[in-house]
DNA sequence: AAAATAACTAAACGAACGTTTAGATATAAT
DNA sequence: ATTATATCTAAACGTTCGTTTAGTTATTTT
């Protein structure tokens, strides 16, 4: 046996995140990651490979980071007045630190939207699918509306859900809370 | 005397301008540019100076573009459907010939929200800016409503439309048509 | 026809990118 | 204490980036 690491890798991982949560993929160099991690590249390509990775763990700790909210929502049974809730939970993580940089997953599917990278683009529908499949879910708790009505709703509050993450990068936490109250008031 | 340009400004202008709107700056290498462009580097750099110089042509025939639209909405009488149609009006021209890409403001923005380039984000701020002051312009015709409400609504109508936006890059035409829809029944 | 010059081609620039590698350092096992 | 080996540092790798430059081509004026 040799020397041990000297660093924790979940740890220098959810440095990394942040730097991609906050620059995207592409603007986030490898010098940037290794003064934001603390570790050299040698380190970082012996823990995670390669920059893509990196990235992909990037991904998965903030999945892991955003899945007590998603959890709190899957868990729910007041139907609507959940989905609001978990909206204003989704804008509350986002704005933590005060750093504005929306939501990790929203801003990757908008970077790779025009890329080959197969990978993260399913790894992105996916999420937003299941998201769906979730608001359909509390959409029908209570609830008279036809099929339609419901599936058209949903995709109203993906694209709405969307949106906010997206808008979440430049505008105000009061600009995002008066567009969320609007958004809810004919669901 | 001597020869003459074998190409025109505002032509290859445009040609930039829709590589730039489906990639982004960054991703939008010289190379990329001189191919899209059909001219080569030097007469890329003799005519706009640099990538950025041509970036910011791209921007005001982006402008020039829209301005069409933004014309249309602003000689307008008939209040928020004017607002409705100015939506769909900017949908169907981002969706002209297939291309799925959003706008090229709005992508910008989103872009350059977390750079140091000052020029490039005043510019989107006052776009978004003079689009906000026609919201309201546009929610004061035929309304009682009062001044707080009219200024949420147009918060609200501002973020729908950067996340409208910001969706067209990702979701079909019918999920953003019902988007609308959905959006001004809020109205 | 000759001279002048703007527009072209194509090669090269330094810097930064992601990635690899050679060598020094530290620690676990013998 | 010595050996083995995983982890560290730091320099270098080959590419690609945006940009510049030297040299050729074509057109207008004299």
């Amino acid at each position: 046996m040799a020397r041990k690491k000297e660093y924790n890798e979940d740890q220098v991982v959810e440095k990394a995140m942040h730097l991609f949560w906050k620059n995207g993929y592409e603007t986030t160099s490898m010098q940037m990651l290794e003064k934001e991690m603390g570790i050299n590249k040698f380190s970082i390509y012996s823990s995670f490979g390669n920059k893509h990775g990196l990235f992909l763990e990037s991904l998965k700790c903030y999945k892991a980071k955003v899945s007590v909210i998603l959890e709190k929502f899957k868990n729910a049974t007041n139907g609507v007045a959940d989905i609001k809730q978990f909206f204003y939970d989704s804008v509350d993580a986002n704005y933590k630190g005060h750093d504005q940089k929306g939501c990790l997953v929203t801003n990757t599917y908008n970077e790779f939207s025009e890329s080959e990278d197969q990978l993260i683009k399913e790894e992105m529908i996916s999420f937003m699918d299941n998201l769906k499949e979730l608001f359909i879910e509390k959409l029908k708790i209570n609830s008279t509306k036809d099929e339609a009505t419901i599936l058209k709703q949903a995709n109203y509050l993906l694209l709405a859900k969307h949106g906010l993450a997206a808008a979440a990068r430049v505008n105000s936490q009061k600009e995002i809370e008066d567009y969320i109250e609007m958004t809810f008031v004919n669901i």
